[in-house]
DNA sequence: CGTGGAATTAGACAGTGTCCAGGGGTTGGT
DNA sequence: ACCAACCCCTGGACACTGTCTAATTCCACG
């Protein structure tokens, strides 16, 4: 089911995604969303750092780094933590949960549409539920 | 609801406990141990480190490290992936869950017991789930 | 055009975890 | 008693992720 429109993410696109945030579009920033957005996959700072530089653009490391944490708090990614070396930066912000493989380190999302948990005990008095990760741990039944 | 024996982690007990998952009980080992053990709680490499190595004893940060997964391979502790910049270590290996406090870092069981999730999709073909992790992330409601 | 605040940069830095080569200690064989 | 093989431990170097800082560059606005 290809998109109608090839181009979905062109660089004009992301400026007013950005700006709808609060984020002032600079060509650093654009490239990295342009980076992640385009590809639709999970990925860790430092595979964005690459493919950002990978033509030739020369993005900092600060700045990779700076720019994916304002996206998070702009709510535009969602940090993934299933792996205790890295983050994993999602372009997904609908409700949803991960399968990861651990031997790969694949991650697959899962549409929380028709997942319910039931059973949960009531939150610590004075607290609230930020959000309810859960994550799906597989790996090849080939023993 | 207090043990009623006291001393649950005493040296010989742990050893005994190591040998049972076929670990050679050694000082450094039947030291960290005791260290997670006695406490019940979730603790990190580097806490476990400055643990075993208040009185005295002296043992090598190599030493907690390979100790800690060591246990982990044999199923004596679980890791619990939360925090971004580090792992914990969980003494209680029963199906159980987390409550993580994104702001103080604090990390509460929740017992698997009564917990149902329905509506998962079937797993990718030829894969078998290794565990469900699910972590509810809290903070004080106090805006 | 200038000017000021925001953004970016290179590199130093901090923390976590792994690796490696060397040294002990224990066990079993002779 | 000796030796050898083996496992374990150690300190330190190392790799990697992520943050910080001070200096520079960019850009929008007057």
């Amino acid at each position: 089911m290809k998109l109608m429109f090839e181009n979905k993410y062109t660089r004009d696109n992301l400026a007013d995604l950005l700006r709808g945030h609060a984020i002032n579009p600079t060509h650093q920033r654009i490239e990295i969303a342009y980076a992640i957005f385009s590809r639709g996959e999970h990925l860790s700072a430092d595979q964005i750092l690459a493919l950002v530089n990978d033509r030739a653009s020369e993005t900092s490391k600060a700045t990779v780094y700076n720019t994916l944490n304002l996206f998070v708090g702009k709510k535009l990614l969602r940090e993934v933590i299933v792996d205790p070396s890295k983050v994993f930066y999602d372009p997904n912000t609908t409700p949803h949960h991960h399968f990861y493989n651990v031997d790969s380190g694949a991650l697959t999302d899962i549409d929380a549409r028709d997942i319910r948990v039931t059973g949960l005990p009531a939150l610590p008095q004075g607290m609230a539920a930020e959000g309810v990760d859960i994550i799906v741990r597989i790996r090849s039944s080939a023993a």
